[in-house]
DNA sequence: TCTACCAGACTTGTATGGTAGTATGGAAGT
DNA sequence: ACTTCCATACTACCATACAAGTCTGGTAGA
């Protein structure tokens, strides 16, 4: 069942770090340093390296030969293409999944929005947050377009930097909702039109996060 | 100008390597070894490891722990979601292209134009390629998608691997450059309808090269 | 006071040795 | 002939030492 038996050291600590950047803990522009971390990891500075590489590859840090590697500032315009290419994409597989879905996957995504009504009662807005992504997530695998996802999540990293404050305005997640109630019923009904408006305006709601964000940190964006 | 004014022997490794396994020169399957490559391009073993995780990172090769690093089988279904993807973003950008485009841009795009024509004259299939390439992504900046594009490039990756046969089967560039006029000309009337549907047809002509490849070289797919 | 310079403390880049897990082939036992 | 076991030769993983570029602060000289 575990893939990975022993977890390398170096998944490990590209995961953490990984995690600590899109959670803002390490914010953008800080200064890192594979000695520094080496330490904080308990390990040597050959794994922390390697995670600095495929953080770089990512884009979520900037490596300067004998200077320094610094977390990435939030470009905006990487932010707005991401958001663009997941409306796109979104979009077209929303259209496709009108056209003919699973019944099974159907299935998984009743329950889902089940467990969305709950998480939503509860005010568990972490919860309500992964069931988000699993509910987009569940659309795309009905679909078979597993690695589609897959590159979208690669791209969010950069938006979801600066989709964090939604989560403490919670009063959002019933219109995210109803919209996700929509999306089913839409492709229930096969009715790709009003699917394809309905994830376009659900998609377009992070726009203004940005702005916030932007107003309130200023020093975080290039 | 030179962003590297000392190529760093990682990335010298790197960029090597990738075109190797892309020009199928290390076809599917192929077994490699820090020691052996380390061996071959004179330098230790850390630059190489280095970028046999770039590499695995973008799926080019597969990395088994204590077992060995093989260049990764072509997976048919990566293969058809890159096109997927390629489709649906190029189609997108290029309505963004008919509604708004800078005129310095469209002059690029002409003075491409121009040169496909002495390269097909010319019977300069590289040089054709290139063209090609740059045709589309000058499309992509004249509508501020930079990004974008590298990403579609990543992808491309999978996707080139199958095209490759098209290369040869140069009769092919006549009609793909027909499409480009065409494309250029919808752009210059605004004409999103027609522009999305000459883009269509243009990227689902990869397709049929997957399955030519497939059946000369089986052992190359998962 | 200002400038030029240099020493030292950083940074990442590269090389190399040791460790642990894995595949393989041959020898010993059935 | 067939199976089991083990020595051996791989593999990638990790730790560590050294190299080379960069920044900083202090100091000597004008």
């Amino acid at each position: 069942m575990d893939s990975n038996r022993a977890p390398s050291a170096r998944s490990e600590v590209y995961a953490k770090l990984r995690e600590q950047i899109l959670n803002l803990e390490l914010p953008p522009g800080t200064a890192l340093s594979e000695k520094e971390s080496s330490l904080a990891f308990g390990v040597s500075r050959t794994p922390v390296r390697e995670s600095f590489v495929r953080l770089g590859q990512e884009g979520l840090v900037q490596v300067l030969p004998q200077r320094g590697t610094f977390v990435s500032l939030i470009d905006p315009e990487l932010v707005e293409e991401a958001r663009f290419m997941r409306e796109q994409l979104e979009r077209a597989v929303i259209r496709l999944a009108c056209a003919s879905f699973p019944a099974d996957t159907m299935k998984q995504l009743e329950t889902n929005l089940r467990l969305q009504r709950e998480s939503m009662a509860e005010s568990n807005d972490k919860r309500m947050f992964e069931l988000d992504e699993a509910f987009h997530r569940t659309i795309f695998e009905g679909c078979s377009k597993r690695n589609t996802w897959a590159v979208i999540q690669q791209m969010n990293a950069h938006l979801n930097r600066s989709r964090l404050l939604r989560l403490v305005s919670d009063h959002e997640w019933n219109h995210l909702y109803s919209q996700h109630e929509q999306m089913v019923s839409a492709i229930r009904d096969g009715d790709a039109g009003l699917a394809d408006r309905v994830m376009q305006e659900h998609l377009s709601l992070s726009i203004r996060d940005q702005a916030v964000l932007r107003e309130r940190f200023p020093h975080y964006f290039k």
